[in-house]
DNA sequence: CTCTATGCAAAACCTTTGCATAGAA
DNA sequence: TTCTATGCAAAGGTTTTGCATAGAG
């Protein structure tokens, strides 16, 4: 919601410098599903972009899909990660605070959350093992609030 | 390291109790994937597992080493953990306090640690969000002391 | 023109399932 | 005996790769 052009100018120049820095082009297909992807405020897997595209009448082929989304996460653009059910999730990384996901068990809705404490002791714990932490991943699996009212009525 | 017999006899009495209580058999391949499973102090994949046991002539196929893996999970035995690499690693669940993983990206060594501080945490941020936890899983990935220190001597 | 991008199909990977049969209780 | 356990092979689900060709620069 509310995104401001300047974060999709910056988007595209990174984009372009990494295309430019790498000898690669900025084939037809690359270019939508980039727009695409950049549309859709919450993460997606390769599957639903592909879909997502179809329904605009574009038809780009899943190993595309897989390829862009490989190179938007190389190039800092997106941000992939692997939930619980195996599949991987790409989601905005550019411009976007780190944050960590709350997973619904039952209706499959996750919330973003971010809690610096949880960073510092993160890294704190890391190199009182003489670890120095480059990423990590952090989800929450429970139940939302309306989940547990639902089944509490039933 | 350092299993006490204790240990042994109580994880040999819930599987015990667990079978009996769903009406499954001990079977000859089920006893052997459990001992293995048992006496390995770290997680194993479902192929790692069989490898283990090939190797002390005991030709288990992987469906059952799956099936073997999921029973000991579902009995409090195992506790099962996906990372980035989309496999599914089984590790003692049963008498072992809960703990996340430090992963180094260079050699693959991983460390166990605890910080409940980090817990209490992330309860606090789900309920913010109206989310009841129920599981996490918290992984951080960097590079341990040994590989960096290789790389500054390179 | 040259080298990358893309689609398609096949391969790879790991896990699960179906089915016939061995084996517990 | 009866019902579960197991092996094997096949199926599933997702991602990756090979290859021929379209297309960008």
């Amino acid at each position: 919601m509310n995104r401001p052009d300047r974060l999709l100018r910056d988007e595209a120049a990174m984009f372009a410098s990494y295309l430019r820095q790498h000898r690669l082009r900025r084939g037809r297909r690359r270019q939508e599903v980039l727009a695409e992807f950049l549309s859709i405020e919450r993460h997606v897997t390769a599957d639903e972009l592909r879909d997502a595209l179809k329904r605009k009448g574009l038809g780009v082929g899943i190993a595309t899909v897989h390829r862009c989304l490989e190179l938007f996460a190389s190039c800092g653009l997106a941000r992939k990660l692997k939930v619980g059910n195996g599949r991987a999730y790409y989601e905005h990384d550019y411009g976007h605070a780190h944050h960590d996901h709350l997973i619904c068990l039952d209706c499959g809705r996750t919330v973003e959350f971010c809690e610096p404490l949880i960073e510092s002791l993160q890294e704190k714990a890391a190199s009182a093992h003489g670890f120095l932490v480059k990423r990590h991943s952090l989800e929450l699996y429970g139940s939302c609030s309306s989940c547990r009212s639902q089944a509490k009525g039933s």
